[in-house]
DNA sequence: GTCTATAAATAGATAGAC
DNA sequence: GTCTATCTATTTATAGAC
């Protein structure tokens, strides 16, 4: 009777589960499309294919909607800094984040940032788990830019947290989007252009 | 009797004008500030000091009003595009272009881009204005660009599209307002440091 | 052209039945 | 938890007097 119950709750529970992450995907491609003030709970209900007082049930505000995917979107980032190598050179790493943020941002699955004053901004900073997600991908990511530039691979004259945005930059860059529209090039090839743009810069080496 | 007409005529032109001028300065900040979405009419005619209504006797709707400050934006980059000297090395061109979109950009008063699908981009891509405005610009720095590869000087691999699209890039590179709210640096040094991300890239050179 | 007042549409959010 | 129906506030846009 009682393992009986645990297993109902269990499957109620993974029902639960796969709806919201239904609905956190929506609102990912909706946020990556749109951003969030364009983007609209209505928008968000009929794209799931349920009611809009249901969403309501799962998240209290379109702000708590959009930060849980901004969460999943962390925990994407962070598992996938854990497959890396920490024995790899640094410069890898980095450029490896640099290129699947890019490839996410590609496949229209990077939720571009609130701007300055957007009332997500404030929800985002209040979140626990978002806040914590970020701040352990910048230590990582901060310790191996440190570590390229003292191995001498990374400009040393560059503050290590303008080198830090410099890659967080890499999630809202329009210039991967204008390439993709300007249709002469694959994904693939727009990733090392701007990938070569960004370690190598515009001058000639 | 004649001339006095055109004189009053003038005058009440040169008054419609600077109204105009200063709802678009008005406009201008909140776009940069918010982007088109965020941005209310009420807000622009409160900040204005102008009733709703008066605003919709210049301006016949929110995209118009938007498109008429990012025309103003696009005639300041023509304005400062002449002030360079066509005998100069074209990389030196370049780099003061980039220079003066990130200077705007850190004044806060460069409005953002729209997202791909706002309906402020119909609007602009259906304003002879600004679309010959943004041709006669990218012809410009195309040709610098084109130039700068044969000289040398700029990276001959990448393709000139891509480069003129990394320069437009700077006009919404939020590492500018990362650095700033950061307090680490004042605004000339977050310039050249930036300049540096882009020219040189993040490797050691 | 500027104003007050008001439409008309849409947004985020909730009530309450099932 | 899901739905329909509704509320409340806000938003873009207009009417109409001066």
């Amino acid at each position: 009777m009682k393992s009986s119950n645990v297993v109902k709750v269990s499957f109620k529970q993974q029902m639960l589960k796969a709806r919201e992450d239904a609905i956190i995907e929506t609102v990912n491609q909706l946020l990556a499309e749109k951003g969030f003030e364009a983007m609209t709970v209505d928008e968000v209900a009929a794209s799931v294919g349920i009611a809009k007082a249901s969403l309501y049930k799962h998240f209290p505000s379109k702000e708590d909607l959009a930060a849980a995917a901004m969460v999943r979107v962390m925990q994407r980032a962070q598992a996938f800094i854990k497959t890396l190598q920490p024995a790899s050179p640094p410069l890898d790493n980095i450029r490896a984040v640099a290129r699947w943020t890019m490839e996410v941002k590609l496949a229209g699955q990077m939720p571009s940032l609130p701007s300055q004053n957007s009332s997500l901004r404030a929800t985002l900073m209040g979140n626990t788990e978002y806040m914590d997600g970020l701040m352990e991908v910048s230590d990582t990511l901060g310790a191996w830019i440190e570590a390229a530039q003292k191995g001498g691979t990374l400009n040393p004259k560059l503050p290590a947290i303008a080198v830090l945005y410099t890659l967080y930059a890499r999630a809202c860059d329009p210039v991967l989007e204008f390439l993709k529209m300007g249709g002469q090039h694959d994904d693939t090839q727009i990733v090392e252009m701007v990938l070569s743009t960004c370690f190598d810069g515009l001058n000639t080496r």
